[in-house]
DNA sequence: CCCGACACCTGCCGGC
DNA sequence: TGCCGGCAGGTGTCGG
């Protein structure tokens, strides 16, 4: 479900809310992928200073610590004065002063993990070998080329790794190859100059688009408040096997690349 | 160092 | 209707 939009869709709906909030309570409920690592017990009276994001994991920074919060892929948080009764997916409340902060994620592949700092050994493996944001001013085209130019593996792969550049997820990465005209399977290596400055605006456009209309809602997505994004009304590419490519009706195409399903047009991505 | 395969877990869908 | 295989938006780890 989350990739970066719907990571920044999540954030901008509770980072005001919740910043100055005193915690008051922790709920945990089945284990997630990894331990909170700290007794919940220690971070009652704490204040929530902010919430940023970094990748597709949120930093919900207190006066004292953080917690790494990652939403895996069926994780959602909702953001209320009162929530029902928890129900079998909620495996993480968070409750404060002005609201409760609650995880549900089936699969349990997120995580809400505690840590001192950015720079302890644990936030150093998870947030350490993370590419650049692809939003705002920071994402460089030169250090973007020089990324790719240093891997032979299919580009699609490379975006998803997510060492040269964060929060490119599986749609996102279809559909921004598809915007730049770029085959997937395509050597990251030999990817020509211009066409990795059509994939790094294609890579902007599509993230920042898709932050604007509030997500995507391929299943089961929805904001902080419950409600779901519609980004998937204009998916170009993925999930269209066989349907016809909205700029030149030749059927799209699927395949898999690394376990994971690719979605091309043949036409409009020669190579 | 780089790469691909695998692991984690639950739910849903299509086919028989 | 029920069961089974395959698939799903992520990413750390491991072996080659």
């Amino acid at each position: 479900m989350p990739e970066l939009p719907e990571v920044e869709v999540t954030r901008r709906g509770f980072a005001d809310r919740i910043a100055g909030a005193r915690i008051e309570a922790i709920r945990v409920g089945k284990p997630l992928r990894w331990a909170l690592s700290v007794d919940p017990g220690l971070l009652v009276g704490r204040t929530v200073r902010g919430v940023r994001r970094r990748g597709k994991y949120l930093l919900v920074d207190l006066d004292l610590g953080l917690l790494l919060l990652h939403l895996g892929m069926s994780g959602s948080l909702r953001f209320d004065a009162s929530l029902p009764a928890a129900g079998a997916h909620d495996h993480f409340d968070l409750v404060t002063s002005q609201g409760t902060l609650r995880l549900n994620d089936p699969r349990r592949f997120g995580a809400v993990v505690y840590v001192e700092d950015e720079a302890s050994p644990l936030a150093g493996k998870l947030l350490g070998g993370l590419g650049m944001e692809p939003l705002g001013d920071s994402f460089d085209f030169e250090a973007f080329h020089a990324g790719l130019r240093r891997r032979r593996a299919p580009v699609k792969q490379v975006l998803l790794a997510g060492d040269v550049v964060v929060g490119v997820g599986n749609i996102y990465a279809s559909e921004a190859l598809f915007l730049a005209g770029i085959r997937p399977t395509l050597a990251a290596s030999r990817i020509s100059r211009p066409r990795a400055l059509r994939l790094h605006g294609a890579i902007r456009e599509i993230l920042a688009r898709a932050v604007d209309r509030g997500g995507s809602t391929l299943r089961d997505f929805s904001n902080v408040d419950g409600q779901s994004g519609y980004f998937q009304l204009e998916a170009t590419v993925y999930g269209r096997a066989g349907e016809p490519c909205r700029i030149c009706a030749t059927p799209i195409r699927q395949l898999r690349q690394g376990q994971r399903s690719t979605y091309f047009c043949p036409m409009c991505q020669k190579s």
